[in-house]
RNA sequence: GGGCGCGUAGCUCAGCGGUAGAGCACUUCGUUGACAUCGAAGGGGUCACUGGUUCGAUCCCAGUCGUGCCCA
């Protein structure tokens, strides 16, 4: 059978069908009876996703686990599914709504709009599902789960099997409500203007965007006045003027309308006069002044701006906590799009509202205050940063605005001054929605929390006592430092795509949590009238159930007693995923499965860092710089992708993708394809056993001991995530020692021109096709697809080799003999040809080589070696002589010296100065080696196998020195 | 500002107390029946800097400089 180029496109798609056809990949195919379990659960991607490269490197190093353990044996199951994703997945179909001319998601009303979601999951949800497969991701597929099964409207299409996740969710969320470990409340949260609903603070990206800070004066109320004192370190008097106003600095102007006080810090002397009076906030109709009161909190920085903050709890996450400190009511100014509010009272009621709270006249709580408008009605329904621009204008236009006085020069050389009103401009960190990309807007609002401070501690614990170990370490105080400082986390979004939250209000507000309406009903009565909270569930409140969730955890004791996959497979073995979610995901997962089923959901957390381009920058679409897996894989195919991720992943490494790269392992798969090939051509494969070889010849002896080293090399590597090890050991190898040097070495053999005849070819012949079978299966984890192409192509098979087992054979197969006897051979074949490469004997040319001396192993090896020294080095005979010839160059190997006799092409100058290069390498070696030996306090403190080691390297290093030395006098002569 | 990490060959990166490594790039040579997606032979490094620990430091410790990420 003749072997074409290996065509991965197609040989891809059709062996991925094969393998999925005989269902491969289904949860314990190919395990042994009474194997331990291992399971990895994908870290589900969105199902609106569609591969990127981080899915690509992350998804690739969970398959080479899954491929090693499903060979060794093991009770696999690689967990497949989607997340439903809240946010993008609702962002996607109101946007196909959008283009399609169709009516929008408020029009439709809830239920058209889900059905709508649903539609759309069926049709493209699957995209990023056929994307893993194209990379050859062999999870189990017939089990793919999805984080809205079983919700209302499910269709069941792409998840058939899924698990029923709605269920599973609510469940959790009745039981944690029943515990206290949920709660409602109303709490400033990051609110998207954009889609209108809260966002965690992890879905928020703080980004420097250049900004502006105001300087404004606010009147004491009463026209009172104090004397402003400013001092510099040494408490000499630097300004001192009498004031009627206290300065403040802001970059959000348009929230002054909300001010409830102006903070001071306690030490601060400049203001001590006046804590505790009023001043007016200058804004809005001049006859309905707000006036608020000066206090003091640690929160103002005395060294920024004048010292002096404005405090508006509604609408900042600082000044949220003094307000709270200081009881300061908290006016929320804005709506749902973040516009100012156009509800409420005329302004006028309002503010004489706020006033006689201020004054203390009124008394106030937060459902009252949440009602109250104090946007003026110039302002109602404008955007908040037009607000801001005539805050700013009409500050300034009545004379309120701080000034400062800046010197010019005029076109006709004159100096003049002009006053402006003071404006810093400077970079400001801005919140920003990382779906909706428009700026994230503090708002107080209610929301749903999990009580994280009750839950966090076993999740911690867990990593502390070592039952959950974490991979980079250094990724450990990470986790620490967040769960330490954990926050409460806010669960509910003003979303439609979604677990809808299980709590029903009645008419007075009272709250009941149950899985169904009915039950809820059950609770408040028949005739109370019911409505249910409108809000879903953050998408990571169901995914941090994912490892239970896809197992069909249901809560039930009984039923889950009898589910053997949660049996089986849980607490699953290893999570692999990005550092990046080490909050959003994997914390939470620690905490939920905890607090649920108090059990690790995983007991090895591995974590990578971020995929970037060949220089190290993130790949984004505006940088241009992104890079799509498919493409590479149509122009380089799977597994060299796959072979490339690999190699990138040491531990906390940085990961770059360079393009080079991944043709370089592309050719490396070729490389192993054209060694099959000679195989193929040289009828091995006819003469191959399932069995270990046992042959005879020192070749074949050695290259069976490489392939021992070779797999526990591997299998030392992926044991401790080192997947980089694992990848250049099979590099080394297949291409070092078995293309480069085995192949070689065994064409004269192969070819009958070595003296061991037929009897070594065969036994050569088998060999070969046990080293490159051996290849095929070590390589399978990693390049799943050429290995499997190249076992099917070359022998008739039981089994694919997708369930090959794994070998156990390991560094027994060593033979130090044949070893020896193989690196001596290969030692005098590399000292000849470069030799003659410095000698410039041209490459064709056949030259004769004389023994001048050699020990007894090392002449047994030449006899035995002899057809492939001849050929690999292009030699004609070897001769002996007691002598150096005249003018033979001198070539050593391990306890021998040879000469090729190149009297009339040699070039004394050259050799002289080749001789004289190795002489000086020598030389800096022989200084540190004797350096050492002579210093008696390595002889003392040493240990004496390092001592044993730098004797014998010395040794053998003033062997060769003198070797060279001789060679040089030789030389010499001639001249 | 706080936390974490990284500075090793032209580039991208391994290594990590005991003689500096790989791939790519580069130079020279090569149509020897697996492979030019290849082969052979080479050049190229005070392992960022300064101190310290040690018989011995690229590796451990401290500091400096540069650089990246996360959180304020």
């Amino acid at each position: 059978m003749a072997m074409k180029k290996f065509n991965a496109a197609e040989a891809e798609n059709r062996l991925y069908k094969a393998w999925e056809k005989a269902g491969c990949f289904t949860a314990g195919a190919n395990s042994k009876p009474g194997a331990s379990s291992y399971c990895i659960m994908i870290p589900p991607p969105n199902v609106t996703g569609v591969l990127h490269m981080g899915h690509a490197f992350n998804n690739t190093l969970q398959d080479i686990l899954v491929r090693w353990h499903r060979m060794r044996g093991f009770d696999t199951l690689w967990q497949a599914g989607t997340d439903h994703a809240g946010i993008a997945t609702q962002m996607v179909v109101e946007r196909q709504l959008a283009e399609t001319k169709q009516p929008g998601r408020v029009e439709l009303g809830r239920e058209k709009f889900l059905e709508k979601v649903w539609s759309w999951k069926e049709e493209s949800g699957g995209n990023i599902v056929n994307q893993l497969k194209r990379l050859g991701a062999s999870c189990d597929w017939s089990r793919t789960a999805f984080t809205m099964a079983g919700a209302h409207g499910d269709t069941r299409t792409g998840h058939e099997n899924s698990p029923n996740f709605h269920d599973a969710v609510i469940k959790v969320f009745v039981e944690m409500f029943n515990k206290g470990l949920i709660y409602r409340g109303k709490r400033l949260v990051n609110w998207d203007p954009h889609f209108e609903t809260a966002i965690s603070d992890l879905e928020v990206e703080n980004i420097e965007v250049a900004g502006h800070m105001w300087h404004f004066k606010y009147p004491l109320a009463g026209g009172a006045t104090y004397t402003y004192i400013e001092k510099d370190e040494n408490g000499a008097t630097t300004l001192e003027e009498e004031r009627d106003y206290i300065s403040i600095a802001t970059t959000r102007p348009e929230t002054m309308l909300g001010d409830g006080a102006v903070a001071v810090h306690p030490t601060d002397e400049r203001y001590a006069p006046i804590v505790g009076m009023l001043c007016e906030i200058p804004v809005g109709p001049q006859t309905q002044r707000r006036l608020i009161p000066i206090i003091t909190d640690e929160y103002p920085d005395k060294e920024f701006g004048s010292g002096a903050v404005k405090i508006t709890g509604a609408h900042d996450f600082n000044d949220y906590q003094v307000a709270k400190r200081s009881n300061i009511p908290m006016y929320n100014l804005m709506d749902v799009k973040a516009n100012m509010r156009a509800d409420g009272r005329p302004y006028f009621e309002e503010a004489t509202s706020a006033q006689k709270i201020a004054n203390g006249e009124e008394s106030f709580d937060e459902a009252k205050i949440a009602l109250m408008n104090l946007v003026p009605e110039e302002y109602r329904g404008m955007d908040r940063f037009e607000a801001r621009k005539k805050v700013v204008a009409d500050i300034t236009a009545e004379g309120l605005a701080v000034m400062e006085t800046v010197s010019s020069i005029d076109a006709d050389g004159n100096e003049y001054s002009e006053s402006h009103p003071k404006v810093d401009s400077k970079p400001i960190m801005q919140p920003f929605g990382d779906r909706s990309k428009v700026v994230i807007e503090p708002m107080l609002t209610d929301q749903w929390f999990v009580d994280t401070n009750k839950i966090v501690t076993p999740a911690l614990n867990a990593v502390r006592d070592g039952k959950v170990k974490v991979l980079p370490e250094s990724e450990k105080k990470v986790y620490y430092h967040w769960l330490e400082n954990i926050e409460p986390w806010c669960i509910s979004r003003q979303l439609w795509w979604g677990h809808q939250i299980p709590v029903w209000f009645d008419e007075d507000g009272i709250q009941y949590c149950a899985p169904t309406q009915a039950e809820a009903q059950q609770m408040a009565g028949a005739q109370v009238k019911l409505t249910r909270d409108p809000d879903v569930l953050d998408t990571w409140f169901s995914s941090g159930l994912w490892p239970i969730g896809t197992l069909g955890w249901t809560g039930d004791v009984k039923t889950d007693a009898t589910n053997d996959m949660l049996k089986r497979f849980f607490p699953t073995s290893d999570l692999i995923t990005g550092s990046d979610i080490l909050f959003f995901w994997v914390a939470r997962m620690m905490m939920m499965q905890l607090a649920v089923v108090d059990e690790i959901p995983f007991k090895t957390i591995y974590l990578h860092g971020l995929v970037r381009d060949a220089k190290g920058k993130k790949m984004s679409k505006s940088t241009g710089n992104v890079v799509d897996p498919l493409e590479i894989i149509d122009e380089f195919g799977a597994d060299a992708l796959r072979f490339t991720n690999a190699s990138m992943a040491s531990l906390g490494g940085v990961l770059k993708l360079d393009m080079q790269r991944i043709a370089g392992y592309r050719n490396f798969g070729t490389k192993l394809w054209n060694a099959c090939s000679f195989a193929e051509f040289n009828q091995a494969f006819d003469k191959r056993s399932d069995s270990l070889p046992n042959p005879e010849l020192a070749l074949n002896k050695w290259i069976v001991g490489e392939v021992g080293r070779v797999r526990v090399a591997v299998d030392t590597a992926l044991t401790s995530y080192r997947f980089n090890d694992s990848a250049s050991a099979l590099y080394t190898f297949i291409w070092g020692s078995v293309c480069d040097r085995y192949l070689e070495l065994s064409k004269p053999i192969l070819k009958g021109e070595h003296s061991s005849g037929q009897a070594g070819r065969s036994e050569t012949q088998t060999t070969l096709a046990w080293v490159l079978e051996q290849s095929m299966v070590l390589l399978h984890p990693i390049m799943p697809f050429i290995t499997e192409e190249l076992w099917g192509l070359t022998a008739q098979r039981d089994k694919m080799l997708v369930h090959q087992n794994w070998p156990a054979y390991g560094l027994d197969l060593i033979d130090d003999t044949a070893t020896n006897e193989i690196s001596w051979t290969i030692a005098l074949i590399d000292a000849i040809r470069s030799a003659r490469a410095q000698m410039n004997v041209p490459a064709g040319a056949k030259v004769p080589l004389v023994q001048v001396s050699n020990n007894i192993s090392g002449s047994s090896a030449l006899a035995a070696n002899m057809a492939q020294i001849k050929q690999m080095a292009r030699i004609t005979e070897v001769t002996k002589a007691e002598k150096m010839p005249k003018g033979a160059i001198t070539v050593s190997a391990p306890g021998a010296t040879f000469g090729l006799p190149l009297a009339n092409i040699i070039d004394v100058a050259a050799e002289k100065a080749r001789l004289e290069k190795n002489l000086g390498k020598l030389a800096k070696e022989l200084g540190g080696l004797r350096g050492r030996i002579k210093n008696p306090k390595f002889a003392s403190s040493a240990p004496a196998e390092v001592l044993a080691e730098t004797q014998a390297n010395l040794t053998a290093r003033e062997e060769e020195e003198e070797k060279i030395l001789e060679a040089l006098a030789r030389l010499a002569e001639i001249v």
